[in-house]
DNA sequence: CTGAAAGCGCTTACAG
DNA sequence: CTGAAAGCGCTTACAG
């Protein structure tokens, strides 16, 4: 039988009230003695208040859920890295729900989250959704950028980071550019996509159809998707979705016999820590996971605290890093 | 102001004991026109009982802890997503907890967790753990050896996956073998270290601790070692302590001007996604990560629902995967 | 400085 | 078939 406050106001000879107000540091100053009796017994039978009674009144549930769409991808295991980081100090814990990329799920789990009194909610998804504004718990998008909302979002310039990469490899002389994308709309892919579109066409260059590829955001996805593009075309550069879909790419091009930089030019796209230990190490966009949990949770945190006040956006910029998969093209 | 069971009774006219009654489908038959009416008025005012009311009653908070020592590692990530697809199933939800290897992270998440009434709770660390005979939820244990507990441990076969390594590179004829390690005593490291002593000792091969390294279990941990075990001798094979050392080491080889696998062959341990699509891809011994993590979780629920019965322990073979990383020895 | 009592939003004997 | 009342374990005006 788990002890109650009652029997710690019984075992130290006080009302319930005494040791809730001692407890919780309120109220008015209590005599040493009683205080020194109130916690001595709270220690010698580790009495700790019942959460669930505790919370019915203070509504104070220290927990937010997260919704990932996949735990295991590199990118988002690392922005929940940065999630956890700044919500443990505050004692908070984050009940995590991991999507699988099926928009149902995520609706699915918000509801649940909602039912259990989450004091916020986290959504990374790339998904568009519509039920946002049903949502009346505080909550924080990331990486999210279709959706109608003014506050609390938090983007990476996707588009300017991606357009960097383009014109990196056209400026080493390509033309023939492929590029592996995600069907299903993400936001982050579309803005990527839009980014290689628009920087063929600044340089001139004609937008070539089959040089696209489609397929899921892995490395599996990523192997799938290179090995049909390099199947079909002679492309001498590559722009991945991701670093995922990148290291796919590479066995792509292992088994097509082609040498990674000198036949075929590869770049990613987040950086992840794995990317620089590639063979060759990946050219990448750099996109801070860590710390974009990390701010995503702090500002959910304020949110959560002032919830009148407007919560800040912020758009993080990203950074070309050159490494070895990219070179001077080697073939017209 | 949020609806409660007394608005929903009021609404449809009856008392909140039927309201009750009805939403858990208790006690005796309503007519269908109370149900109807009441249902339409749940419905309609999108009523869900309160998280904390409900449970100071109900006590089943459907809620486990989990805590992980890394969420970025590659296999507990997978682990991570084992669990959450059992849990799913059963409309459990995790609160995730990242030790970051530190020991003493562990103990406040455990009081945490034990003070929200989590259902139960996963412990995926490879600390030994004092505490655990205090800890009075059920739990389970992944991945751990050092504990005095007889039931509801999840273990790997890592002695035998080791041995079973260590002996195809002696099969190659290899003779000076290193081993990439992790100082902290971690329960499965010390079983593959000591896998790799017994299985030079079968073989006749004398041991060589300057082939022996320490490092974190990251990649740029096994980075490191595998650089300064490689400055030091003429290993011509290198045991690595998981996969994520393997991809730090395959670094250390390029930039000792090192061919893998001719001039040095690599061994990893865990079978990580990844490791199929490295260049070249890696030798190394499987465990089932998604599946330890999925057993867990229908340990745990087994072990809150009926918590009487003796949870079985369940201990998981490997597989060892012979691919590009390893060849006949090539020097003497 | 301290306590009796009301109340948070539910569920559950119990009575009718 | 249905409701009044007690109780879960807390906190908090309020009164003294």
């Amino acid at each position: 039988m788990k002890i109650t406050i009652k029997d710690i106001a019984k075992i130290s000879g006080v009302s319930t009230t005494t040791v809730s107000q001692i407890l919780n540091n309120k109220g008015q100053r209590f005599s040493d003695e009683t205080r020194r009796r109130v916690l001595k017994a709270v220690e010698e039978y580790d009495y700790n208040p019942d959460y669930f009674a505790k919370n019915m009144i203070n509504r104070e549930s220290k927990t937010i859920g997260m919704i990932v769409p996949d735990v295991t991808d590199l990118f988002f295991s690392k922005v929940i890295e940065g999630v956890e980081a700044y919500l443990t100090k505050k004692d908070y814990m984050i009940l995590l729900c991991n999507s699988n990329h099926s928009h149902e799920m995520e609706k699915d789990y918000i509801k649940q989250l909602l039912n259990r009194s989450v004091a916020g909610i986290l959504l990374a998804s790339p998904n568009s959704l519509e039920l946002e504004t049903s949502l009346k718990s505080p909550y924080i998008l990331i990486d999210r950028g279709l959706n109608t909302r003014t506050e609390g979002n938090l983007l990476v310039k996707e588009y300017d980071g991606s357009y960097e990469s383009v014109q990196y490899l056209i400026n080493l002389g390509h033309r023939k550019i492929g590029m592996l994308t995600n069907e299903s709309g993400y936001y982050e892919m579309s803005e990527r996509y839009e980014a290689y579109c628009q920087c063929l066409k600044d340089n001139n260059i004609s937008y070539n159809e089959t040089y696209l590829e489609d397929g899921p955001v892995t490395i599996e996805g990523g192997y799938q998707a290179a090995k049909r593009v390099l199947a079909r075309t002679d492309i001498t550069a590559l722009c991945c979705g991701n670093d995922q879909m990148a290291i796919g790419a590479y066995r792509a091009a292992y088994e097509s016999g082609l040498h990674i930089p000198n036949d075929l030019s590869i770049i990613g796209f987040d950086n992840l820590e794995i990317s620089e230990y590639l063979n060759p190490p990946l050219t990448t966009v750099a996109q801070p996971a860590f710390e974009i949990g990390y701010t995503a949770a702090s500002y959910l945190f304020q949110s959560i605290n002032q919830p009148e006040a407007k919560v800040p956006n912020k758009t993080f910029g990203t950074k070309f890093i050159v490494r070895g998969s990219t070179s001077l093209v080697d073939k017209i």
